[in-house]
DNA sequence: GCGCCAATAT
DNA sequence: AATATTGGCG
């Protein structure tokens, strides 16, 4: 763990000492907002060694003791003694806040709501305020000399670092966007942003980057250019817009997931933000007795395979998605078996829908109705996916020994999707993989070969309710494309 | 002076 | 990591 160097002294220096993420979140989100600056850190011990490097710069610190870690008045003393800080307090725990804790100033109960950081954010304020208003009154001679260099007003307001929020980079985007015929220049845009402060350079150094996403976004896919319209990943997210830090990188997505019992797919999330105006599709949800891979071929496409029972691609577990190499449709479709013993390759049927999700080929259970309202809002259709569904030509077992790709109708026009099976792009030549030990046939290798390659990642591990282990959810952030690692 | 880009700094 | 700055060039 790295403590950003980047410490300095602002307005106010804050160290939170925090292991719970949804309370940095907000804390963070609360403080950014307010032009201060707050350094989380995850381990209490590494956090004092901090605050001592760190002591001058260091005004307030945060904290969430965790009820299970033993030293925690110790630390609290320490800070207190040593540093002479304030310290603020959070912790789930009541009794911490009644015995024990010399030292801290404020007590914050979690969970933490945002009502309370604003409360806790004015009192730090006004503490603050006084502070200063003493030292800068008794310290005046010292005060001075660094004022003076600062020449006449005092008020070379150094220049604000902008923010680029949600909203600001909206208003970048409707702006290139009405520029649409003319250049889109820093100049232009900045003008109809209309953002009081925001200079052209401001623009410029985010025109600059924005450009560059845009460009190995497009690098991300096959050929033909894919109208981006948000490579930054801002549109779709209902994320909260007080949010300053947004994700410049269209298929990352947020931290390992490894929720237990069921596992909700968070990096289709992220994949799916890279169409616009798409509904995310927020939950897949497979039970956990399944594995998942995710893997990724050269071209950045992805998909997601189900392993039966810890084997890898055995005889019917298939089912994910993958964007077509036009960068416009996704391709999907399961693997299934006739009793026949021949295999479809590639459709999806109503019928025997989704067995790998949990469900009996006949039962049309909760789970199944979520996939299917996902893979509906996935499509950005209505949820009547069944009738869509339906294969034009149901596959029968007279199929012998054929793949069997079913042509699905077409989606609305206006989503510009396309459903189509899993035929191989045009001047795609798969290599034959080596057959995989002990597994005589292997028909997701045959099919998928071209995605399960160096970019095989194995997924999060997490148990099920019977405390068995399980693969679990994997982020992109795990995978490597093109043996670059993109995060 | 502007826009673009890459490199570099904060 | 995100943004700013700078310098070179058209």
């Amino acid at each position: 763990m790295i403590f950003p160097q980047s410490i300095r002294a602002k307005d106010i220096c804050i160290l939170l000492v925090n292991d719970d993420h949804v309370c940095c979140n907000i804390v963070s989100n609360m403080l950014d907002h307010c032009r201060y600056e707050v350094f989380s850190y995850e381990k209490e011990m590494d956090a004092l060694s901090i605050i001592r490097e760190k002591k001058d710069t260091l005004e307030i610190i945060l904290t969430n003791v965790h009820r299970t870690y033993a030293k925690k008045y110790e630390i609290i003393e320490h800070i207190e003694k040593e540093f002479k800080l304030q310290i603020i307090l959070m912790s789930p725990d009541v009794s911490l806040s009644e015995g024990g804790g010399n030292g801290v100033t404020v007590y914050i109960l979690k969970s933490l709501s945002v009502k309370e950081v604003n409360n806790l954010w004015a009192n730090a304020m006004a503490q603050e305020k006084s502070k200063r208003e003493i030292s800068s009154s008794s310290g005046k001679s010292g005060d001075k000399r660094k004022r003076e260099t600062d020449e006449e007003n005092g008020n070379v307001e150094k220049k604000r670092r902008i923010v680029w929020t949600k909203e600001m980079h909206q208003k970048f985007l409707d702006a290139i966007d009405q520029l649409r015929n003319d250049k889109v220049v820093p100049k232009k845009i900045a003008e109809l942003m209309n953002v009081p402060g925001l200079t052209r350079e401001n623009v410029a150094s985010h025109l600059q980057k924005y450009r560059l996403c845009m460009k190995r976004a497009q690098g991300m896919f096959t050929s033909s250019s894919y109208d981006f319209t948000d490579p930054f990943n801002l549109n779709p997210s209902q994320a909260n817009s007080q949010e300053s830090h947004w994700n410049p990188f269209p298929f990352q997505i947020r931290s390992r997931n490894t929720t237990p019992s069921l596992f909700s797919l968070s990096c289709y999330e992220s994949r799916l933000r890279t169409f616009p105006n798409m509904p995310l599709l927020s939950k897949i949800q497979f039970k956990p007795d399944r594995s998942f891979r995710v893997c990724g071929n050269e071209k950045q496409n992805i998909l997601l395979s189900i392993e039966d029972n810890n084997r890898i691609c055995s005889d019917s577990s298939f089912a994910g998605f993958r964007l077509a190499n036009d960068g416009k449709s996704i391709q999907f479709g399961q693997n299934g078996h006739f009793d026949d013993g021949s295999v479809n390759k590639s459709y999806i049927q109503q019928d025997d829908f989704c067995p790998e999700m949990g469900n009996d080929d006949s039962t049309l259970g909760p789970e199944r109705d979520d996939w299917m309202s996902s893979v509906a809002s996935l499509l950005g259709v209505d949820d009547n996916l069944p009738s869509i569904l339906t294969p034009q030509q149901p596959p029968t077992p007279s199929h012998q020994n054929k793949v069997v790709a079913t042509t699905m109708t077409q989606p609305p026009p206006s989503v510009g999707l396309q459903w189509s099976d899993w035929a191989d792009p045009p001047g795609y030549s798969p290599q034959q993989p080596p057959p995989p030990p002990g597994n005589e046939v292997n028909d997701n290798f045959e099919i998928f070969s071209d995605f399960i390659s160096t970019g095989l990642c194995e997924l999060g591990k997490g148990m099920d309710e019977n405390g068995v282990d399980a693969t679990g959810i994997c982020g992109f952030d795990d995978l490597l494309f093109n043996n670059q690692d993109l995060t």
